[in-house]
This record gives structure tokens, C-alpha cells and sequence, in this order.
DNA sequence: AGCACGCCGACT
DNA sequence: GTCGGCGTGCTC
């Protein structure tokens, strides 16, 4: 009897929703072969680097097509068994191509083969020649003078990007200095784990912060998910640290997620400060070297701690203690293209996996938790006081119905700035849209200039004078005349950020103005010197887009003034109240944190919509039981389970063909507990001059849901009509746009 | 996705 | 005569 052959099954990146086997590089020990190392093997005419997922003795595939992988690139696995099993479950729940899922989660330096080893600084340094030189011979050389200068005090070296911070650009004139002998480079691995801060201050917690601390620290070794609900200044953060501090004396690493814009230098300072730990910091503006660095170190144990932002939900970490999401109401935990994952959804399964608790943090939860809470899936730990002697802010909202506003802003709007800036106070306006106008209209025959490419409006931005498509990023000079009619008056309709900032201006000379939304802040750094602005005082009167609702700390803020809160009360999307709500309360979040008391003022056309009455009379907790009443009526979530299948194209019929193939494909398999609804054109039919349509399946249960995707799926991609679009499927949609 | 093969139109 | 357009097929 011959020994049965082993097989390795590989995730290899391509789109493809299946494993591919393959034979062990020869003379390779079977010990070596462990899931979670990475192999270079032949695919097709390539070679490319897949993933060890899993071993075996057989295979469907025949074996005079198995091939045999190249070599192994790991000697031990880069992704540790917890990490492989979160994987394969994501996969398998997103329905989404296993190569795809298991490269997204690498360092881009890992998927690409190189080495997982902490990254090689090279540092330069004066070689005995260069020491002994006269400085005098360098004197019509005075970039390669300053270059010899700085070196020497440095016997041990300077890296590349120490040097450049010093002198700026001079890389010629150090390679001159090289070709001369003078200067020579040295290689060392080194980890640049940050020493943490050494000052450490402890608030005293308040009665509900001791309570969750001790609630959440007893279900250490199981896992148990937790909504900590609390409103802004609550101290949640508070809460975090003390439970981190308790785990990681347990030599147990903690994973912290937070919110692309909440992930700030201030609240990694605050962690550094208070947790006498190294702490990795992923983020997006990482390089890739800085990634692996990172990832490395939270894979090898020397960082206590990971803070990142969604994608650090991949992070491997071999001693997991805990799980924690800041703002888990945030739709920013969902990626929005190519594998469409939710960070938040993935927490709970690798917690669960874990056997460790999981907190999730929010002044407004989603309605998922809340309603999980109701379901005693999770339990709930309330901060009810507001840490430190802050009051609750008092809110009306202002009738405009028939008022005249100017720059979107009304009498009593006005009059509310003028007192609390009067009193040597801070306010902030609230506008959920920037620019100068959404659309440009011509006077004469109402001709509102369009997006080439987009079924949407340009919007005016007249700083740049220039039209701008939100869409699609199209950018175009402001027409001298109206393209339908000849006739040059075009207006600018509809009010903007831009379009505030500006009246604010005529309305207050005297005052400097802020203006945050991403036109102002889209370079690096940007935000953060506004931010000082405000905390200096210097900026006393802010305008904004939902960039300000996040999580700053600004005691001299007593007003806040949302202009428009209509935009949310009649959304496309199912979540457009819910996503209404929880921005205007992280807004009112802003005002009175310090010891005044703070006023909320809210602008709208209809004060007796029952969502915001029941906002301003009752709080979230009530709004969200209004609308948890309405998807249950409509079986949406978290009453039903929603997989919506999307398809674009360049050729405007294309996307619907493939859809109705795909329908007609799942009522031929007759699904069970599933409603089909469409297929129908995107609200946005044409976008970034692609058409686009969608599919929606509607389940009364996730077990039905899942059974459905999981036998319709893998046809899909048999589809003749498939190879005509690009087509995606979008598990637990966040919104049907 | 990436890559190669194959079959028709307008060019040096 | 070829260069190259993109439809089609395949990846263990």
C-alpha cells in the first residue's frame, strides 16, 4: 500500500471563490508544513505567493493536475491559527474569493513575498577617512559640508529620514560624499517600539465606570460581548484603559478599534500616557514598511496593545484578552469595496472564537446592539453621569418654515451666536454638506448643470471657481453661460459650507472663523492645526460637516447650531434616520462640556416630524424605538438579513441582464425563507460613467440567508452574462445605494 | 485578476 | 502583408 500523497490547500490571490491544491515543494519536512506559511507556487502561466490554509490526503482535483508549489516562503506560519480560523469563517459569511480575503488581511510587503522580518534601517555614518578629512576642501561643496557637520556627532549613524528631517533633500551630495569614502552605511534590524510615556494619571472613576470596569474584568475568560452605552464626556475612554490596564498584566494583548476620523494623535497620546505598555498604531497614512513593522510587533507579543482603525481587525495577535470598538455605531467599520466586511460583525466572531469579552462603545448604538441587548445577546453597562460638573444641553428646535434665512442662517440662529460669542463663548454650526452650493441653476430657463458622468448635480465650489462632482471627484471651470439656453446668469442653489463661512463672515468681521469639512483639511495635518485653533481660542466660531461630530473635547463650545436637519428625515436609504440621529446627537455632543452650560439649536422645516420631537423630547433610546418598530414592519434589519447584489457596467443594459439571470437562477432553486426584491436600476442609475443595478435577497434568518448565498453563489460566477459586468455581493449591507 | 489564444479591421 | 482591437477560456 502506497502512503497516501499530501495535499496543501491554498488561498491564492484571484477573484476566483474557491481553494486550489497543490503538492509539497520537494524535500521540504512535513513539520514545515503548517497553516498560515506562505508558499510561491506555479498559477497558470504565473508564479504567485499563496497561503497554507489547510492539509490533506486527497483532492477532487485529478492528479495529473495537481502541481507541485516552488518553495516555502516562511520557515514558521505569518498568521497564526486564531487569525486562519477568522479568516475561513469571513470567507465563507462574506462569500467572498478566499485569496482575496487572506491577502487583504497582509501587509502589503507579506502578500508580496518578501520576508517576515522587521524591516532593515540603514543608517550612514563618517568613515575614518571622513573623520580625519579638512572640512576646508568641502568649501565650494557646502551641502556636502553641512551633510559632514551633522554627521559627526553621530558615531553610530543617522538614518536616511533623520538626515533629511535635519537638512532636507541631499541626496546627491551624500552620494558624493559615499564615492569619496567618507561615508560609509551599516545595516541593522532594529524594532522602533515607542518607550511609553512615563507620566501616569488616574481619574477616579464615578459608580457606573466602576461597575463596568468590574462587570466587563469578571468575564475575562469567556467570551461575552458588552454594550457600554454612554453619552460624549461620559468617559468611556476611562473605562477602556482601566480594563486594558487589568489584561495586560495578565501578559494578554488588547485590540482597539476606533473610527478612520477618531483615530487621532491625541487619543494614542492618551493611551501611551495612561498604559505603562508598547502600543502599535495601524492606520491608513502607514507606509508599508511602518505596516510590517507594526504587524510584527504585535505578532511577536512586544505590543501590549494594537489601536487601529478597521482593517487592524486583522492584526495577528497570539494573546488576545480582549476586543474593544469605540463608536461601534460608526459606518466606517464597514468596508465599502471589493470585500465588503464589517469590522464591528468581525470582532463579535473573533471574540467568540476567542473565548474573550468584547466591548462595544457608543453614545448611539446601533440599532443591531440595542436590539442584541434586547435579545440578551449582549448585556448592556450604562455611564448615565456625565464625568466632571458638565450639564446636559438644553435643545429647541427653530422653525424656518416661511422665515427668511441668510447664508442658511435664521434671526433666532443669529441671534443665539451673537449672545454666546458675546459672553466670550465658542459656537459651532453644523452643515452636512461643504461647497459653496449643490447645484448651479441657470436663472432664466431652471437648467441645473449636471455631471457629465454622474445622475447628479455639480456643485458650486467658489473658492476654486470651479465645479465639482461629490460622486465622482469630476472638476470642471464654472460655465460663463448656461449651456441649454446661452443666457449668463447661472446661480448658485442650495447652501454649502463655503456658503456659511461666507455670510458668517459679513455677519461677524471681527471673528475668526474655522471652516472644518474636507475641502479645508485634506492636508495631512490640516485638521489637527484647526483643532489647536479652536482649544487656543483662537477660532471661536466654527462651520463644519460631519468631520466636527467626532469626538474632540471643547469646554468653551456652548452653542452648537445644526442648520439642516431636514436632509436626514427624508433619506433614500433605510438608515438615513438612524445615521440623522446618531450625527446630531455626536454634534450636541460638543456643546457644554466644560462647567457651562451648553445650547443646541436645530433648524428645520418640519418640527413635527415624529423623529425629531422624539429626539428633542425623549432622547435617542426613543428614536431608536421608533425606528426599530419601522424595519421590523418591513423586515429589515436587525429584524430580517439583507445580502444585496450589485452589478456595474459601461454599457447601460448589461447590469440588469446579468441581475435577472441571477434571479431567475435563485427561484429555480426554489430558496427558503428568502424574498427576492428587484432586480432594479441604483438610486444613482449612472455613476463615474458606469450604470448600475442591484439585487436584493431578503431573509427571515441568517441561517436561511446564509443557506440561500452559499448554493447560489458559486453559479453566479458561471454566468454567461457575468463576464459583462462587474458584479459584487454585499453581505449585511449598510446602505441599499 | 492576469494572461494567452484567436480571429477580424486599418495601417507602415 | 502585419499590428492590435477585445471576446473567450483557464488557472489546482
Amino acid at each position: 500500500m502506497a502512503t497516501p500523497p499530501t495535499i496543501l490547500r491554498l488561498a491564492i490571490p484571484s477573484p476566483l471563490r474557491r481553494y486550489f491544491d497543490y503538492l509539497p515543494p520537494a524535500g521540504v519536512p512535513r513539520q514545515q508544513l503548517q497553516p498560515g506559511i506562505r508558499l510561491q507556487v506555479p498559477f497558470g502561466r504565473r508564479t504567485v505567493v499563496g497561503i497554507l490554509t489547510s492539509i490533506g490526503s486527497q483532492s477532487p482535483i485529478t492528479a495529473d493536475k495537481l502541481r507541485r508549489a516552488q518553495y516555502c516562503l516562511d520557515k514558521t506560519p505569518i498568521i497564526p491559527p486564531s487569525l486562519l480560523q477568522l479568516l475561513t469563517w469571513a470567507t465563507e459569511y462574506y462569500h467572498h474569493p478566499p485569496g482575496e480575503v487572506f491577502f487583504s488581511a497582509l501587509p502589503q510587503h507579506l502578500r508580496q513575498g518578501k520576508p517576515a522580518a522587521p524591516p532593515v534601517y540603514r543608517r550612514w555614518l563618517l568613515s575614518p577617512k571622513g573623520r580625519a578629512a579638512e572640512l576646508a576642501t568641502l568649501n565650494r561643496a557646502p551641502r556636502q559640508q553641512q551633510l559632514v557637520e551633522l554627521l559627526r556627532p553621530h558615531p553610530e549613524g543617522l538614518t536616511s529620514s533623520q538626515i533629511k528631517e535635519q537638512l532636507g533633500a541631499c541626496q546627491s551630495s551624500l552620494r558624493s560624499l559615499i564615492a569619496k569614502g567618507w561615508v560609509h552605511s551599516q545595516e541593522e534590524f532594529i524594532h522602533r517600539d515607542k518607550e511609553p510615556l512615563k507620566e501616569q494619571f488616574q481619574h477616579q472613576l464615578n459608580d457606573d465606570q466602576k461597575t463596568a470596569v468590574t462587570t466587563i474584568l469578571t468575564a475575562q475568560q469567556q467570551f461575552q460581548p458588552f454594550l457600554l452605552e454612554g453619552v460624549t464626556g461620559s468617559g468611556k475612554t476611562e473605562v477602556y484603559l482601566r480594563v486594558i490596564e487589568e489584561i495586560i498584566t495578565h501578559n494578554r494583548q488588547a485590540l482597539v478599534l476606533i473610527p478612520e476620523i477618531g483615530l487621532t494623535p491625541q487619543i494614542v497620546e492618551r493611551f501611551r500616557r495612561q498604559l505603562q505598555a508598547p502600543i502599535a498604531v495601524l492606520h491608513s497614512a502607514l507606509t508599508d514598511r511602518e505596516r510590517l513593522a507594526a504587524w510584527l510587533a504585535a505578532y511577536e507579543g512586544r505590543a501590549a496593545v494594537v489601536i487601529g482603525t478597521r482593517s487592524a481587525i486583522w492584526t495577528p495577535l497570539q494573546h488576545l484578552g480582549i476586543v474593544i470598538i469605540d463608536e461601534e455605531h460608526d459606518p466606517s467599520f464597514k468596508q465599502q469595496e471589493g470585500f465588503r466586511y464589517h469590522a464591528r460583525d468581525l470582532a463579535i466572531m473573533r471574540a467568540y472564537q476567542a473565548k474573550i469579552p468584547v466591548v462595544l462603545g457608543s453614545a448611539t448604538p446601533s440599532l443591531e446592539s440595542l436590539d442584541n441587548v434586547k435579545r440578551r445577546r449582549y448585556s448592556l453597562l450604562r455611564l448615565s453621569q456625565r464625568a466632571g460638573p458638565a450639564q446636559t444641553p438644553r435643545i429647541q428646535l427653530i422653525d424656518v418654515r416661511s422665515r427668511s434665512l441668510e447664508a442658511g442662517i435664521s434671526p433666532a440662529m443669529l441671534a443665539a451666536v451673537k449672545h454666546h460669542l458675546g459672553q466670550g463663548n465658542q459656537a459651532l454650526l453644523f452643515l452636512n454638506r461643504r461647497g459653496f452650493a449643490p447645484t448651479l441653476i441657470c436663472h432664466e430657463c431652471g437648467f441645473v448643470v449636471p455631471c457629465r458622468r454622474c445622475d447628479a448635480y455639480m456643485t458650486v465650489h467658489q473658492r476654486t471657481d470651479r465645479l465639482l462632482c461629490h460622486h465622482c471627484g469630476a472638476e470642471y471651470p464654472l460655465p460663463t453661460g448656461c449651456p441649454q439656453c446661452r443666457n449668463p446668469l447661472l446661480r448658485p442653489r442650495g447652501l454649502g459650507t463655503e456658503q456659511v463661512e461666507a455670510g458668517l463672515k459679513t455677519f461677524f468681521p471681527e471673528v475668526e472663523i474655522a471652516r472644518i469639512d474636507r475641502d479645508t483639511t485634506r492636508r495631512v495635518g490640516t485638521l489637527n492645526e484647526m483643532l489647536e485653533g479652536v482649544h487656543s481660542g483662537k477660532y471661536r466660531l466654527l462651520i463644519g460637516t460631519q468631520m466636527l461630530a467626532k469626538g474632540h473635547h471643547y469646554p468653551n463650545i456652548t452653542l452648537v447650531g445644526i442648520l439642516d436637519a431636514d436632509q436626514g428625515l427624508f433619506g433614500s436609504d433605510f438608515r438615513a434616520g438612524e445615521h440623522m440621529a446618531q450625527l446630531i446627537l455626536q454634534v450636541m455632543g460638543r456643546a457644554g462640556r466644560g462647567n457651562k452650560p451648553g445650547e443646541v439649536l436645530i433648524q428645520t422645516h418640519h418640527p413635527g416630524h415624529p423623529l425629531l420631537a422624539a429626539l428633542v423630547d425623549h432622547g435617542y433610546r426613543h428614536v431608536a424605538e421608533i425606528l426599530l418598530a419601522e424595519r421590523r414592519q418591513i423586515g429589515f434589519p436587525p429584524q430580517g438579513y439583507l445580502a444585496l447584489l450589485r452589478a456595474r457596467a459601461v454599457s447601460p443594459a448589461a447590469p440588469m441582464i446579468f441581475l435577472e439571470m441571477a434571479r431567475d437562477l435563485a427561484a429555480e432553486s426554489n430558496f427558503q425563507g428568502v424574498t427576492l426584491l428587484g432586480p432594479v436600476p441604483a438610486p444613482m442609475e449612472r455613476r463615474a460613467g458606469r450604470y448600475r443595478a442591484q439585487l436584493l435577497l431578503q431573509g427571515s434568518s441568517r441561517t436561511h440567508l446564509q443557506r440561500s448565498l452559499a448554493a447560489w453563489v458559486p453559479k453566479l460566477e458561471h454566468l454567461k452574462a457575468a463576464r459583462k459586468v462587474q458584479w459584487s455581493l454585499d453581505v449585511d449591507p449598510v446602505d441599499l445605494m
